[in-house]
RNA sequence: GCCGAUGUAGCUCAGCUGGCUAGAGCAGCUGAUUUGUAAUCAGCAGGUCGUGGGUUCGAGUCCCUCUAUCGGCUCCA
């Protein structure tokens, strides 16, 4: 007998090879019914994988994170086995679940899939699906392994297989399909009762550029069609939020292939939304000991080649802007921090100076390769709310402790609150990426966790996400379809002020290096704007929105009054318009209501006598007839609620 | 940059396997209407079918180049 502990802590036991399938059925019918995946001490195992030890079991349903992985990855495995139907002599490489579905990568040779072929692949998809094919797991030797993909002359399964220890080699059977794989199955396929496949890209093997690319086929599937139309219609909602349909209509910015891909162009009601935004932090770091300065958007060559990045990214840059005098080279700025070491530069500093935190709403152009670039959030040429802060080693922890302040009261009032703190750090099998010192990248590194520990952040951290020259906090947010943004971000940077040789007088009266901390609460201008209409669907908060309120004049006759109303909100700084264009109220209302305008302002016979306001709110709701000081009022309290000082 | 897809009026889209002067709705303009909580009515105007080339008696439709956009990959100072 074994004992096995589930996670209501029960302790029940069973007799040794009993499967996760027969503790479910010991539970209950329905949970025996639903249950597709388990774990048992930690390690994902099949529905019928024999327990011959004590131990800790979770069972998994499609309700479950668990669950559903395994149900996409099982379905991977038909995936792959139609695709191998249809394309004889395809090479299989991997096929894992992902956070919404799945994706099997393959090498088709010279041929071709594109989305004429989905309906196809669905349908024989959910031919094999119904046949309840039992997926089996059984061991092979590394020999047999290599053997048989040898002879089917996959060397990406071979070298999966090279990394693998001898007895620890799986493959998983189902139907007359065979595949390598370390399990994590639904018990047969016919619980796939709907597949979609999404699309199809190109992938590099192993994610590298330089090796082979291979056709990723991207699909979803559910235990029932109705969840499967219900994922369809999600994403067509979850399109309506999108940030680049949203900017053409609210007419935020545009594009235009004449001035050049990725080159946003602001339109009025974008340019002044920006200016709010900005207005908004240059108080904030007004408060927080921030001074501003502002520097050109070229500089010569030599200025990046000392800072390290004309060595990192030049060939990949816009390219160097000559001059009538021979060998004078300027770059277009791609960041502001090689400019703001010289500023630094520009007089001798003690420590009692420090920290000196210079600011600028620097816009930068970076060279992005077109296949990278995606509406605001991606683009060429971008306005980064940057600072640098020059401080002694002992002021650093504290100084980025209120950077993480200023970015949480950032992102708080602009209502982000799904968003991840990620400490980017060195991938430490790849030292060739970083410059700077070992001791440095430590103690940088260091510091960055010490202060998210302390801040109570919930953070993870990813290696490899680091900058070249330091560690980096980034504070991560989702857009309509769920693709992770990076928006905010602190760094930590000892080389630069080495590169600069920047200094100042300590107490000891020797010269010293600062630290800088590079910040940027906004990330850039351009993708937070993005993220934020994306969060908002274009229903912004009402101190930032393009017009607070509209006031609509039942007809011609009521438009003297409506004069008078606007000129009330006006001279308490309500941001309103008149519509006085010859329509029904329906439809200046149905074209406000479009237009996403927080107020409307219904003024006709009964508001004139008795000087007053209908109100209605953007979706709806009817506030009835207000006085004009009672609706400044409310405008006020919202805005007052919603904004709060840092 | 790579893989796949798309590009028809300001916007959203029709235009079957190539065949008469390329259509619709909305927006725009003109006129009528003076309107009470999501579209008043009528008329008018608006398109080198992304660009350049090719096939053909004939191309929005087929082929190629370039370009932009969309979904991924890679990249992201």
């Amino acid at each position: 007998m074994i004992n096995i502990t589930l996670p209501d802590g029960s302790i029940k036991k069973y007799s040794s090879g009993s499967t996760p399938m027969d503790v479910a059925k010991s539970i209950s019918e329905g949970l025996a019914r639903n249950v597709i995946s388990a774990k048992f001490n930690g390690n994902t195992i099949e529905t019928v994988t024999p327990l011959t030890e004590d131990g800790f079991l979770i069972l998994f349903t499609w309700n479950d994170t668990e669950g559903k992985k395994a149900f996409w990855h099982s379905t991977s495995h038909v995936v792959a086995q139609v695709l191998e139907e249809r394309y004889p002599g395809l090479k299989l490489t991997i096929g894992p679940a992902i956070e919404n579905g799945f994706y099997y990568d393959v090498d088709l040779g010279n041929n071709i899939l594109s989305d004429k072929d989905f309906a196809d692949i669905e349908n024989r998809a959910l031919e094999i699906a119904r046949g309840k094919h039992e997926y089996k797991m059984r061991s092979v030797t590394k020999e047999e392994a290599l053997q048989l993909y040898k002879s089917q002359d996959n060397l990406y399964k071979v070298e999966l297989i090279e990394n693998l220890e001898d007895g620890t080699i799986t493959f998983c059977d189902h139907d007359s399909f065979t595949d390598l794989c370390r399990g994590g199955h639904i018990p047969n396929t016919g619980f796939i009762k709907a597949v979609k496949i999404l699309s199809v890209a190109g992938a590099y093997w192993r994610g590298d550029e330089k090796n082979k690319q291979l056709t990723r086929v991207y699909g979803i599937s559910f235990p029932k069609q109705k969840d499967l139309t219900d994922y369809l219609h999600l994403l067509e909602e979850a399109k309506k939020r999108d940030h680049r349909k949203l900017g053409k209509e609210l007419e935020l910015f545009t594009f235009s292939q004449k001035v050049g891909q990725g080159l946003p162009l602001w339109l009025p009601k974008g340019a002044a939304l920006r200016e709010r935004l900005e207005q908004f932090l240059k108080k904030a770091q007004k408060k927080a000991g921030y001074e501003m300065v502002v520097t050109p958007h070229i500089g010569q060559k030599e200025l990046y080649v000392t800072s390290g990045h004309y060595a990192k990214y030049g060939a990949d840059s816009f390219q160097p802007i000559k001059t009538p005098k021979e060998d004078e080279e300027f770059l277009l700025k791609p960041m502001n921090c090689p400019h703001h070491c010289e500023i630094y530069n520009s007089k001798p500093f003690s420590y009692k100076d420090l920290p000196k935190r210079f600011a600028e709403f620097g816009t930068v152009y970076r060279y992005e390769q077109s296949g990278e670039l995606h509406g605001l959030t991606r683009v060429r040429g971008f306005t980064q709310d940057d600072a640098h802060i020059f401080c002694t080693q002992e002021q650093l922890d504290q100084e980025f402790k209120n950077v993480i302040d200023l970015s949480l009261y950032v992102l708080g009032s602009l209502g982000f609150e799904n968003f991840t703190a990620q400490v980017s750090v060195r991938d430490l099998e790849k030292p060739e990426k970083y410059i700077g010192s070992v001791t440095n990248w430590e103690k940088a590194e260091n510091a960055i966790i010490n202060a998210a520990k302390e801040k109570g952040l919930d953070y993870k951290i990813v290696a490899g996400e680091a900058a070249f020259y330091g560690p980096k906090l980034d504070f991560m947010v989702k857009d309509a379809l769920g693709r992770n943004w990076q928006l905010g971000t602190i760094q930590v940077d000892y080389n630069l002020p080495e590169r600069f040789d920047l200094t100042y007088k300590g107490s000891d009266n020797e010269l010293h290096r600062p630290v800088m901390i590079h910040r940027a609460p906004f990330g850039s201008m351009e993708r937070f704007i993005a993220l934020l209409l994306e969060h908002t669907g274009g229903n912004f908060p009402l101190w930032l929105t393009p017009e607070q309120a509209i006031i609509l004049p039942v007809s011609e006759k009521h438009e003297k009054y409506a004069e008078k109303v606007l000129n009330s909100l006006e001279n308490n700084e309500i941001r309103a318009l008149i519509d006085k264009r010859n329509e029904t109220v329906g439809r200046k209302i149905r074209e406000a209501e479009i237009n996403k305008i927080p107020y409307m302002l219904i003024v006709g016979e009964t508001e004139e006598m008795e000087n007053t306001i209908s109100i209605r709110k953007h979706g709806g709701a009817d506030l009835g007839a207000l006085s004009i000081k009672d609706f400044t009022d409310l405008v006020t309290n919202e805005i007052n609620s919603t904004l709060k000082s840092f």
